[in-house]
DNA sequence: CACAAAAACAAGCGCTTGTTTGTTTTTATA
DNA sequence: TATAAAAACAAACAAGCGCTTGTTTTTGTG
């Protein structure tokens, strides 16, 4: 019963654990008797704590990016890329905030080449918002926008999504991405066209 | 020369480090040794490592707080309330991103009572921009607002700013909040009046 | 200059950290 | 049921942790 799937465990308690209290605050100890067993014993598993993290990371970072590139790579206007774009992404946080939490909140922890190749990630994650941003003002459907900051406006809102999402709020992940949207797009000011009554 | 201020340095190092690799991050050597002194002499001005990180929250809870106040308890339309209550809070996190970054980011390794309290004053500081939100309900100019998205869209948008605001930048902060508020109040797709261009 | 207060030193306390090593137990399979 | 591999134990390691204590140095002020 947990022969490949032992590893997996770890990774999950770590995860959690991490989630919970950070990395620098969560010892070996801490994860070692979630799991159970003693802190020694990890290390038939592990290599070391650091490479906890970093697997956790690395596996949201890619999360992150192949869902987004499936939009990316998809037919249509703009705003209804931007639109599944968020879907998507708050797709990712709902599904395992935990890792979530651990790739927003502790990936600065980890150190040297691990540290920058997430860096170059997030970064490839940013430049595909940008993407299609880039692409509405070309095709004219976003007029005159100020484009930094229209990323930095929905990539803030993604990233901080972390901080209050709750499993077992009342809102589907695609609704609270809609919701956003709707938003986003029309204004505070503008006409509404069924978003607070939306289902 | 250090009479009253010594305190004041070792809180401002403490702050700085806190805010580059974290509270756990962080050890009472790191903070001495960038005070040129031996980590013992350190006591003889606090009480204990998370007096310090206690110290700088607090202060950080009393700037956000103190400046939205001002705010809210002004006269004038909402949309004008909303765009002084975002010019006010990020000009809070630009004046001192250090401290900034160590409340939002640090400010959950309080233990007991005081990590309640900080919770508690988050908590104020989240319902006086409730506030403002539902007074431009209240008097039509935002007419059928999603008052929770659009009240974690802006607060997603100023507490996000830590992680990328460089003192350098080209923007004033007063700037950077108008661009943003003119994106939130009309939205990626709506008419512009000289957000790109702005003063 | 004298002197008390403030600041820093020097040494080390008890405990925890991440990790290693050698041995024993559990497990799946032949 | 024998056996080899996988998993866990038991014990400890060197280093580092936050913090305390007793003493010395520095400092501002009468």
């Amino acid at each position: 019963m947990a022969r490949v799937k032992r590893k997996e465990e770890i990774l999950n308690i770590a995860c959690k654990l991490f989630s919970q209290k950070g990395y620098h605050g969560t010892t070996i100890r801490d994860i070692s008797d979630a799991c159970g067993i003693l802190a020694g014993s990890l290390y038939a598993h592990i290599n070391s704590k650091e490479d906890l993290l970093y697997e956790i990371t690395v596996r949201g970072a890619r999360s992150f990016l192949d869902s987004l590139r499936q939009v990316v790579q998809s037919k249509g206007p703009a705003s209804e890329k931007l639109r599944q774009a968020l879907r998507a992404h708050i797709r990712v946080v709902a599904e395992n905030i935990e890792a979530a939490t651990v790739f927003f909140h502790e990936w600065k922890a980890l150190t040297g080449e691990r540290l920058q190749q997430i860096q170059q990630k997030r970064d490839e994650y940013e430049q595909m918002w940008e993407e299609i941003l880039h692409e509405g003002i070309r095709s004219g459907e976003f007029p005159a926008l100020d484009e930094k900051f229209a990323r930095l406006l929905i990539l803030s809102t993604g990233n901080w999504l972390y901080h209050w999402y709750k499993p077992d709020g009342p809102l589907a992940s695609d609704e609270i991405a809609d919701r956003f949207m709707n938003l986003i797009l029309t204004g505070l000011m503008g006409k509404k066209e069924g978003s607070v009554a939306d289902d």
